[in-house]
DNA sequence: AGAATATTTGTAAGCGCTTACATTTATCTC
DNA sequence: GAGATAAATGTAAGCGCTTACAAATATTCT
């Protein structure tokens, strides 16, 4: 509190000539505290090798002019921004919005922040924001599904940027990912509506291509329903882009198909409460006449009637943990490839038995 | 494509010591082009000074080089980054993202990047995101309403740095928003629900300390109230984090309070689509026991059974008026504060008249 | 054609910071 | 307490880019 205050103003005025207006520098810190730029430099980013007294004096000076460093000149002499990029598919709904933000307070914790773009579901996109992360100065990327040109991967490699892939979780020492295996998942709630009883069903998927996640929900409900002798072939799949629009009008497609099918798998909760609500506008109950099923529990999927029966993926747990990687990383520790993530079937009113009066 | 192959390898070797890994620097390309860096500079940045056929040569072997400008170090030489911060309350609902995508890809247009930082709605954090994202060098930021300390005004003011405030929209000359106006769209549909002649409602709103448009809100429907006679502090106002949990909890409230309100205004679709649940919950029906109001008309407003009556905002114009006008301040052009945006109400089936029953 | 002007390109000085290395100062060791 | 060792601080060389300004080249005018 007792600081010098008549040096306090005087050395912004000395080295930046643009009048008041100019932020201070390390130099006019350095100036006023009366230590070198490097002693400044030192208390800021490796305080433990100055002096309790000098450090207590320069953060005190640092505080008195509102000193905040430059990030370009920060990121041009230290080679490092420690920003990590995120490229997620979509901002438009939730589905990544909580793992989003637990990796983002995750990462705080090791005082890195978070650079968020969104692909659109769009390969190349999802590229063009690889490059403009990089470009930006992001140590490190975290990226959501293994999908992608083999090409992206040879460049983050060359350039040796550390990358985690999130929402799904594969046998490939290649790369190191924290996620959930989409795959089992899947088959879990597939098995658990083969269970009840039903022979005729749908798929409303995402576009499989580049979408491994969503090839891997698909494959395990044909899997599911193949064990069980029913013809795979026989199971018709919509692919859409995930939206609730979308859900609605796939869900219209295979409702006036005969046979109906009893039970409808979508690809993810957006897609299911699209066709939750369309059955209803044309007058079918669910779970009476059909079933529908999601994947993600996100939100709403509790909040819809009947609410929905879903995949439970463990969101937050996923982000922290890719954050912890992603840490791991930087500090040249060589992540071990995590466990898959557990996800578990939320049962709801959404699936029912096989409707009697079925064919 | 026939280029001079044989250089085209050389220079990064060259100038970056670090054997292959390193990125090429505009020094290499400035080389293999067989121009100065000042040339290499001007065709990226502004080609129209430079030739055709130099800036041909320049660009090819940008491309053969893979090059990408450094970030730090443009920042710092050009003292611009061409990045956009934009602060908002939340990530995890869809209140915001629609908005933003908008406003985003309307950035894009103008060649500006969007960095995103989210403040929970806490004044402190939104304090912090401001400061992290004007250290990163955010030419601009985008804003969330009109309130926060004066202090946060003026070191912006004292910066420099233009901003923009969006969701609301008020006669303050001090700021440049694009928005709408809290009051005026509130205060549309408090007067139809009155015309439906209810008698005793509720509020549910967000915490109004630090949110204008959530004062606003309340302010409106306690005007219209108290126009049509009735008491505005008989009306029960409850205050709570938008949450879907929250907008539950806070309609258990109110329901056990006699006499039960016949209609229940929440400060958006959020808390809306918890009340709505609710209610079905604890066996009374919309609209015929009681009515609920959103605000914002976010995609499940109509989804949820029975269909929310809310305000439309219009998101995706809003955000995208927000980046031109951003981008105008950037040039230079002093934006002029627009008009109001215009909301429309959507009168769903949650909304109707008073139950014959009532009190 | 030659001077005057406009256009294109080059030169080089930083932007504000980090960090290897050199120097100074404090702390041990016997 | 002298010499050796460890800790704290200073010196200064860049990091990769932009941009005044200078120089070279092309264009126009009389």
């Amino acid at each position: 509190m007792a600081q010098t205050r008549k040096t306090s103003l005087q050395p912004r005025a000395r080295a930046s000539q643009k009048a008041g207006s100019a932020q201070p520098t390390l130099q006019d810190v350095a100036a006023a505290a009366g230590v070198s730029t490097a002693t400044v430099s030192r208390c800021l980013n490796s305080p433990e090798q100055v002096t309790a007294r000098t450090r207590e004096r320069v953060l005190s000076v640092v505080r008195e002019l509102g000193y905040a460093p430059n990030f370009g000149a920060r990121a041009l002499a230290a080679k490092r921004t420690n920003t990590i990029g995120a490229i997620i598919p979509t901002m438009e709904n939730a589905i990544f919005a909580r793992g989003l933000q637990a990796f983002q307070e995750e990462l705080a914790e090791h005082g890195l922040t978070m650079l968020v773009a969104s692909s659109s579901y769009r390969p190349d996109l999802e590229e063009e924001q690889i490059r403009t992360l990089l470009a930006r100065g992001a140590d490190a990327l975290l990226l959501i599904g293994f999908d992608r040109p083999a090409s992206v991967y040879a460049h983050l490699e060359q350039r040796g940027t550390p990358y985690v892939i999130a929402w799904s979780q594969k046998e490939d020492p290649r790369h190191i990912a924290v996620g959930f295996d989409n795959y089992t998942a899947m088959r879990a709630l597939a098995d658990r509506v083969f269970n009840h009883g039903h022979k005729d069903v749908a798929i409303i998927s995402a576009p499989q291509a580049d979408n491994d996640r969503a090839r891997d929900r698909v494959r395990a409900v044909l899997d599911s329903a193949a064990d069980r002798g029913l013809e795979p072939q026989d199971i018709r799949v919509i692919e859409t882009p995930y939206s609730i629009e979308n859900g609605a009008s796939a869900m219209d497609e295979l409702m006036s198909a005969k046979p109906r099918p009893t039970a409808v798998f979508c690809g993810n909760d957006v897609l299911a409460v699209g066709a939750l609500g369309r059955a209803s506008e044309i007058g079918l109950s669910v779970p009476d006449d059909v079933s529908v099923t999601g994947f993600d529990d996100i939100e709403i999927a509790r909040i819809v009637r009947p609410a929905l029966t879903t995949v439970h993926v463990p969101h937050r747990d996923m982000g922290r943990q890719a954050a912890q990687a992603i840490a791991a990383l930087l500090k040249g520790e060589t992540a071990a490839h995590g466990l898959p993530l557990a996800t578990t079937i939320m049962e709801r009113a959404s699936l029912g038995p096989v409707p009697k009066a079925s064919s």
